[in-house]
RNA sequence: GCAGAUGUGGCGGAACUGGCAGACGCACAGGACUUAAAAUCCUGCGGUUGAAUAAACCGUGCCGGUUCGAUUCCGGCCAUCUGCACCA
């Protein structure tokens, strides 16, 4: 008779469901363990087949967890406000309330035939009153903190709708509805303050245990720099442009500067400005670019030059003049920039279109690595100009080369600079010497110096050498004798422009010729490089010289050193009606002020138009009756905030509150937040990994400030999934055609084989196509599992045929867990399956611990077997099975014999034989001894118990 | 452009810390059972040469290096995916 999922999967949910086997306990004498998935959005598709690749990974830990004893709190909850309910009520004019109501119960029974262990007990849902009361209470104390303000923002605004968009609603620029252009507006809107937390968002990441990859991607996001603020006086006025750079360094360089369209300083300068119709010009149609338009368009740059006004560099005293170009964003840093053309490609770029100086203050440094050529540190250190000639050839596109024989250097033509010489003259100089071309069209010095530093043996000294190179034309083949003198040690050669980099050896030759053919970049990679033209710091390092530079600007009071943080603060308003409403009213006499605690929750009030306002404001506006109040704190008249908080708001504490769902005096009790914080494991996606992650991180580390919570941290460990993909290897979506539907799979495989099967996919934090023949193999092997019954021999303890596999077993599928290999764990259930099979033969300890196993990734199934093969508990039960580590060791080994690194034999030896006992072994062997015939042994190597290698000649 | 990841049979993938490449599964082929098919069970299955369960050679994206030995370590490329993107 063959399985009947159905029935059997049935029979344990109802089982389960009604006994409330999984709630967590409230024994808090117990060890805990929380294992936390992200909750979903309860989408109007319901489940989609991604979802459960993190639940079950986490279901099995859980159970594993709980059958090694744990008081295990494994929650669910639906972070159920947003868009797409908005959007739907929009459209058809149901409330949003009722749709989401509607999609929770879809995806409860969709959960709940998947047989995970949640506790049910404890579901949260963002968009209960008595769950988002404490949302509120949350960003009211935010508030009282100075961490909550109202600032003036650009929202997105779609010029067809007319309302505020969510970034997730622009795509590629445009509305995603209407197509229309997105535009920025300004808005007065709520802020949180998460900038003051930037520094302890970094370094708090050294005390969990987060996948190295998320800890990078939440250092990048926050993106901290060190540099210096400097001030620009402007010429004539007592005002001064303060900019930010992380290359204080390259002070001397900056040869102009730049102020973003929106910077506040043209205010006070525009008497002084004499075209400033332009610039205003200018600043209106930056104003007019969409985000995407400037970013997308950076390419060509733009900008005006502010005339009538000066900058003076403040170290140089030279004036510079001041640009103003939408390269530059207002919010980052001061909002200004000291350009520093010949270091920074942007600033090469414009200045280079603008026909702005460009002056190098770095030279790339090389040093000889090379042993014969490497600096001694017994020698003394010589300078020395010298001279890099590329010459071109007169008609073809080749470059003359030498070849220095001996030295085995491959280089251009190279010699010193006499003094009273210039590098063009030198350049001409050398090359006449040394290869005796003399016809010349053209000599251009090329505009960068480098250094290279050797030992140059023929003078028994170190040399520092400064390289000017020189490009050199040829008009003909035109030659005159050398001197033998001068070209003894070398060979010149015409190479190919292609073939020049690969003939070249010298770092410092590569360098110049790579710079001499891509005159469009800037020197920017300077980190080996040492300071030029830059009186203070000649010569210095670049750490060196940041170090000096930003000592001598804090002592004249020019500039200080300054931290800075790409991570800005967090735009908390939204402009729609499906969201926490701001527990704020405005008093004309008092300002803003927060609802009274006593009054949350602020309810969401019945609307019966979900669209936003013309301008982009709340739908929320339009309630007049619920926007006038009294103020809390002189009880005046007063008006509500009609702007909703974002979406991540709800998800901001949600673990906080399944450790005491259903207070409601405390978002959640002391007790329960003692005992169950922090988060033991964290499961979710890459997606999530930066803004979710971050911003729970901040509301997490000041709920920990004002002593609400016991952790600095919330979650102690951070997984991801990766991403199913549709059979056809591409992101599941509806316009595709490959979306899978879960219940279809439950339907047809059964929850068992669906979890099974997407456990065993590939590996969990890769990305993985789905596969239909895939799942039907899966299905097989938990039929073969259920047919195993059939072999069942009495036995309490495991059998001498299956003893060693089953303590291997027990290790392999423990570990894999902890580690997240599920598929290996997975397919050392099949391959102990085959076993069985092969020997027709199971007894019942090897079943009951097989089945034990294998109860995490198929509790429906197994806990039916169990109860088959007569056993009284259920296996959720029972103890997690342990191995005995001397029962796992094979006292008999496989050799491979190896004759030049190819397997020529394998031998059988006893484990942790000697080494000669090994030898005689592989020399008796026949295969190992006709290998060796007539050969000479040079060497060989025996790594205990593991290969045993020959090498023969 | 920056950051991160990935690249192994027809396919999904395995391989501890440098030690027999291809576990496990899918697909495919052959066999058993069956009137037949499905299901199930058993066997085979990287490529080339070969009658072969003999033997040899090739083979983990490409080129090179270190090593007795490299999918694994190092250097340089190429391709794909995912984030971020004018962050001074």
């Amino acid at each position: 008779m063959g399985y009947n999922f159905k029935e059997v999967e049935k029979k344990w949910q109802d089982k389960w469901y009604t006994e409330g086997t999984f709630y967590a306990k409230d024994d808090t004498s117990m060890k805990k363990w929380y294992g936390l998935i992200e909750f979903p959005y309860p989408s109007g598709q319901g489940l989609h087949v991604g979802h459960p690749r993190s639940y079950t990974a986490l279901d099995i830990i859980a159970r594993k967890k709980r059958m090694e004893g744990y008081n295990v709190l494994y929650p669910i909850g639906f972070d159920a406000f947003g868009l797409p309910a908005e959007n739907y009520a929009i459209k058809n004019h149901i409330h949003p309330k009722i749709t989401t109501e509607n999609n929770i119960a879809h995806f409860t029974e969709q959960l709940k035939a998947l047989g995970f262990s949640f506790d049910w007990s404890r579901q949260v849902n963002t968009t209960d009153p008595n769950y988002y009361k404490w949302t509120q209470w949350i960003f009211i104390q935010l508030f009282k903190h100075g961490l909550a303000y109202k600032t003036t923002m650009p929202i997105n605004f779609c010029t067809g709708c007319k309302v505020g968009l969510a970034n997730e609603e622009v795509v590629n620029g445009v509305c995603e509805r209407c197509g229309s252009p997105v535009v920025q507006k300004e808005k007065n809107q709520w802020m949180l303050k998460i900038t003051d937390y930037a520094e302890r968002l970094i370094q708090d990441l050294d005390d969990v245990d987060y996948l190295e990859k998320i800890k990078i991607q939440q250092r990048n996001w926050i993106g901290k720099s060190t540099g210096a603020e400097i001030n620009f006086p402007i010429a004539g006025t007592n005002l001064h442009l303060a900019v930010y750079t992380t290359r204080p360094d390259t002070i001397y360089g900056a040869t102009y500067m730049v102020i973003s369209p929106e910077h506040s300083i043209l205010e006070s300068l525009k008497d002084r400005i004499t075209n400033l119709d332009e610039v205003k010009d200018y600043q209106e149609k930056a104003s007019l670019k969409s985000d995407f338009e400037r970013s997308e368009l950076n390419k060509e740059k733009t900008g005006v030059e502010i005339q009538g006004v000066k900058a003076i560099n403040p170290i140089t005293k030279e004036e510079i003049p001041i640009w103003i170009s939408d390269y530059v964003l207002v919010s980052y840093g001061t909002g200004a920039i000291m350009a520093v053309p010949a270091h920074d490609q942007r600033d090469f770029d414009f200045s280079t279109k603008f026909h702005l100086p460009i002056k190098q203050v770095i030279a790339p440094h090389f040093v000889s690595t090379d042993s014969e050529d490497k600096p001694r540190s017994d020698k003394e250190w010589v300078d020395r100009d010298t001279v890099l000639v590329i010459a071109k050839h007169w008609e073809k596109d080749q470059y003359l080369c030498l070849d220095w024989g001996k030295f085995k250097w491959h280089s251009f033509v190279l010699g010193g600079i006499e003094s009273g010489e210039t590098a063009k003259d030198a350049a001409i100089r050398e090359l006449k010497e040394e290869t005796g071309y003399c016809d010349i069209k053209s000599v251009q010095e090329l505009p960068f110096q480098m250094f290279n530093s050797f030992y140059a043996k023929h003078k028994g000294v170190n040399r520092k050498a400064r390289y000017t190179s020189v490009y050199i034309e040829l008009a003909s083949g035109k030659q005159e004798a050398t001197k033998e003198e001068d070209t003894k040690n070398h060979q010149y050669q015409w190479v190919d422009a292609q073939k020049v980099p690969e003939f070249i050896n010298l770092e410092n030759n590569h360098f110049a010729f790579h710079m001499m053919q891509n005159p469009q970049e800037a020197f920017t990679d300077t980190n080996t490089g040492i300071v030029i033209g830059s009186e203070l710091i000649n010569g210095l390092s670049v750490a060196d010289a940041k170090k000096k530079i930003i000592e001598y600007l804090t002592k004249e009071g020019i500039g200080k050193e300054k931290v800075n943080y790409k991570l800005r603060d967090w735009v908390f308003s939204r402009q729609r009606y499906w969201g926490e409403p701001i527990p704020m009213v405005y008093c004309e006499k008092c300002g803003w002020v927060p609802l009274d605690e006593k009054d949350l929750p602020l309810v969401l009030p019945e609307v019966e138009d979900y669209e936003p306002g013309e301008n982009g404001e709340s739908p929320l506006a339009k309630q007049t009756e619920w926007i006038n109040t009294t103020c809390p704190h002189c009880h005046g008249p007063a008006k509500r905030e009609t702007d909703t908080m974002p979406q991540w708001a709800g998800s901001s504490w949600y673990f906080l509150r399944y450790m005491d769902p259903h207070n409601d005096k405390e978002l959640a009790s002391k007790e329960a937040l003692n005992y169950w914080s922090p988060v033991d494991w964290y499961n979710g996606g890459m997606e999530h990994t930066t803004l979710h992650l971050l911003y729970s991180r901040f509301w997490h580390k000041f709920l920990y400030d004002i002593g609400i919570v016991p952790t600095k941290e919330p979650y102690m460990k951070r997984t991801s999934h990766g991403m199913i993909l549709g059979s056809n290897g591409e992101k599941m979506s509806k316009s595709k055609g490959n979306v899978v539907n879960p219940d279809d799979i439950v339907n047809e495989f059964g929850a068992d084989t669906f979890r099974v099967y997407e456990m065993f996919m590939g590996p969990f934090d890769q990305t993985a196509p789905w596969s239909m023949e895939s799942i039907r193999g899966c299905g097989k092997f938990l039929d073969r599992v259920w047919n195993l019954q059939d072999f069942l021999v009495d036995g309490d303890t495991y059998s001498p045929t299956f003893e060693k596999a089953m303590h291997k077993a027990i290790k392999k599928v423990s570990e894999d867990i902890e580690d997240m290999k599920f598929n290996t764990a997975v397919a050392t259930f099949m391959s102990l399956t085959n076993d069985f099979y092969r020997e027709k033969k199971i007894n019942r300890a090897e079943f009951r611990t097989f089945l034990q196993l294998l109860n995490p990734f198929a509790p429906h199934m197994t806990e039916e077997l169990f109860q088959i093969i007569g056993q009284t508990t259920t296996i959720a039960d029972t103890p997690w099975p342990t191995y005995d580590p001397s029962k796992i060791i094979d006292e008999e080994i496989e050799i491979p014999v190896q004759i030049n690194g190819k397997r020529k034999a394998v031998v059988t030896i006893p484990l942790d034989s000697e080494e000669n006992f090994v030898k005689e072994t592989v020399h008796a062997n026949p295969a190992v001894a006709s290998g060796l015939e007539g050969k000479t042994i040079r060497k060989e190597i025996y790594v205990k118990n593991k290969i045993y290698n020959i090498v023969i000649s």
